[in-house]
DNA sequence: ACTCAATAGGTCAAAGAAAGTCAGACACAA
DNA sequence: TTGTGTCTGACTTTCTTTGACCTATTGAGT
């Protein structure tokens, strides 16, 4: 297993337990894992960002800390979120691809669901003799067409 | 005995004994035949292929690897029926939907997989300066990618 | 107050680890 | 001989990990 998906594993099993935020050493949990201390850095950027639903604040000098917040935002407004903002008028497919794993992540789809969508924006099913631009300018359409789709469903 | 036809069997007999899905190492697998990492590719692409009933996923990097994921036992006839034989080339957005309906009617997928295949083919997620043969031509390939995505959780 | 050392986190580039791509060499059947 | 299918190797892309250097904070000594 790699060392980040340790390390995230860790963080993770943290906040499930001491509910939505948790404070932790940097060099301290670098030490356990026998790292780098950027390795920690490198872990928040790709798993903790705020596209993950987190929000994570640090302090330097004597006492220093790195605080993870788990945020609690509603589907809905995630989801809107990402259609006014985050998704701009292109998208490539790792991109989507990551964007669509968040959404399970965070239980706004179903597996079946993300599946779903990934399979609708992959190469696969764009591969036609069609500028690569053009192809993530759909993309980009496709996703939020489907967002608000969900959007409608979750009326709840 | 072609080097590709005994990946191709090797393969099989995983996904044999380990049920409908297999994670492999391509290096190891490669340096196991003794060939090129791209031979594993190859056998993937020709023989491993959506069409063939398979779909695969990979990663890239420290702690990569490809897992295959066998659908063509497994998912309900009438999905490979229209993903090997119904669909064609083209399909227009009015027989998208059209289809999607049915899917739905015959409790294949529930209402919201529905409305997520709608919008994913929807005019307006595909509003970009393409002729629109080129456009039914990516219908047509979505609508069979996303099917195969389906049938591949419909593995009973 | 000012300086400096100790403490602690941040940044970034480069190295390492795997998989993907593609053009061309090769093999063999029609 | 020509076309189709196989196989390889060089090059690319993506993801991970490390290390060198940078910046912020605190506190002791002057």
């Amino acid at each position: 297993m790699r060392l980040s998906d340790s390390i995230e594993r860790f963080i993770k099993d943290l906040l499930k337990e001491e509910s939505t935020e948790v404070e932790l050493k940097r060099n301290e949990l670098a030490e356990y894992f026998g790292c780098a201390p950027s390795q920690i850095n490198y872990v928040l950027a790709t798993r903790f960002s705020p596209d993950h639903g987190y929000l994570t604040e640090s302090r330097r000098g004597g006492g220093g800390y790195i605080r993870i917040v788990r945020v609690v935002r509603s589907g809905s407004q995630r989801l809107m979120y990402l259609v006014n903002d985050r998704i701009g008028d292109s998208l490539g497919e790792e991109e989507c691809i990551r964007l669509i794993s968040q959404l399970k992540e965070q239980k706004i789809v179903t597996e079946d669901e993300a599946a779903l969508m990934a399979a609708s924006v992959s190469a696969r099913a764009l591969s036609v003799p069609v500028p690569d631009a053009l192809k993530n300018a759909m993309r980009a359409k496709m996703m939020k067409s489907m967002l608000l789709a969900i959007a409608a469903r979750n009326r709840t």
